[in-house]
DNA sequence: CGGTCTCTTGACGGAGTTCAAAGCTAGTGG
DNA sequence: CCACTAGCTTTGAACTCCGTCAAGAGACCG
C-alpha cells in the first residue's frame, strides 16, 4: 500500500512524525475499486472514513424516491464526504461508490479512536478539516438558493474542471441540485454563445 | 456578565476547570443587543465567534440583489453560525444580528488561538461541534433539493417549535429557502387541513 | 393614533421537472 | 477487433412549483 499521497495530504495541516505514520501504516486498509462499485452503502454500520488515494469517489443520499443527491466528490487526496464513522450513530445515511478504477485508504472507527486519545494533533488536523467544510458547506447551501442552475454550473466548472471530465453528467446534475435532463439544456445553451 | 450558561453549553463535550473558566470570564465580552441590531456586518473583520447568552441572533448571508439568506439562527445558548473568525480569513462574508432583546458574549479571536494552543480540550470541544454543525448542514443541503418547500417548513416546525413563535416569518422563509408570499401560502393551505 | 414594517392574497410568469423517445458512448464478450 | 448492449446524453412538449409584482390587511411601536 502507497499512503504517499495520505501523508501529504494530512501534512498540509500537521506535521507527522515516523511513530504516526508507522501507527497509519499499520492500521490504514487497501481497499481498491471499480467504477460504479460501492464502497459503503447507506444504513450500514458506520465503520471507516474513506480516503480517495487513487481515482474517484462520490459520497451521496438516497431520498424517499430513490433518487441520489450527491453530497461530495472526492478526487486524488480528498475524503470522501461521510463522516459518521467519527459520530455516535451507529450507522450512515449515505452510500459512497467509485466514480473510476481507483483506490480507497480506509481509516477504521477504532484507529479514529486511538488517533485522537493518542496523538492530540488529529484533534486540531480533524477541527481544521470540519470547520474548512462546514463553511464551505454553508456557502454551498446559500448559493443553492440565490443563484440560478446555469450559474451553479458555471461556478463548478471553475472550481472542479478536473472533477467535470472524469464524472458522468448526471452525477454533475444532481450534485448541482438539477436533473440531467436540465443540465444537458444548460449546456446546450451555453455552447450556443 | 453571567456566563452560566455559556460553560453549561460547552459543559456538555467537555469538563472545564477554575482556571480555564477564569480564563474565559477575562476573554468574554458582554455585548446587549435589541431586535434588529446589527452584531457583526459582512466585510467586517472577523474578530469574534458570537455566543447567544440571551435572547435570538440569526447569521445570514446578503446576495448580489441585496436577498439575506438566513443561515443559522442561535437561540439561548448556542453559538451563531459565523465562524470565520477562526479561520485565516480576514473578513467575514455573513452578518449577524438580533431578532430580540438580549445579550451576546463575544469571543475575541485571540482569544480563541489562546485557547487552542494552551487548552487542547478545546481542539477537541471545536472538532465535535464543527463536526456535527457538518453534517446537519450535509443533511438540510439535501433536504433542500429532495424535499418541497411545503415539507421543510413541517421540518423545521418539529425541529424548531421555540424558534417559530419568536422569530417574523420572513426570515423562516429565507431559512427554508422560499419567499415570505409562498411561506404565507403554505401555511394557508396547512391551516385549511 | 399615525406610520412603518410584516403578513396575506391573487394574477401572472418563468425556472426547472417529468415523461417519452431517439441518438450516442463505452465496456464486455465472442 | 468488432458487435452488442446497457447506460448515458440529448431533445421536445406539457406541466408544476415557486417567484414576482402589486395591493390590501394586520400588527407593533413611538
Amino acid at each position: 500500500m502507497n499512503s504517499k499521497k495520505f501523508f501529504s495530504s494530512i501534512g498540509q495541516y500537521i506535521q507527522l512524525d515516523q511513530k504516526e505514520k508507522d501507527y497509519l501504516n499499520s492500521v490504514l486498509i487497501a481497499r481498491p475499486f471499480r467504477s460504479g462499485e460501492i464502497i459503503v452503502e447507506r444504513n450500514e454500520p458506520s465503520r471507516f472514513l474513506i480516503f480517495a488515494n487513487a481515482g474517484y469517489l462520490m459520497t451521496y443520499y438516497t431520498d424517499r424516491d430513490g433518487v441520489e443527491h450527491v453530497i461530495q466528490f472526492a478526487a486524488e487526496g480528498w475524503w470522501a464526504g461521510d463522516l459518521y464513522s467519527l459520530s455516535e450513530s451507529a450507522t450512515t445515511p449515505f452510500s459512497t461508490k467509485g466514480l473510476s478504477h481507483g483506490e480507497a485508504l480506509l481509516l477504521p472507527r477504532m484507529a479514529q479512536d486511538h488517533l485522537l486519545e493518542n496523538f492530540p494533533k488529529f484533534e486540531r488536523y480533524f477541527r481544521v478539516m470540519f470547520h474548512k467544510g462546514l463553511m464551505r458547506q454553508q456557502l454551498r447551501y446559500v448559493e443553492g438558493f440565490s443563484a440560478s442552475a446555469e450559474e451553479r454550473y458555471l461556478s463548478f466548472i471553475k472550481s472542479y474542471p478536473a472533477i467535470l471530465k472524469d464524472v458522468p453528467q448526471k452525477y454533475i446534475a444532481s450534485y448541482l441540485g438539477i436533473t440531467p435532463e436540465f443540465l444537458s439544456k444548460i449546456r446546450k445553451k451555453l455552447s450556443r454563445k
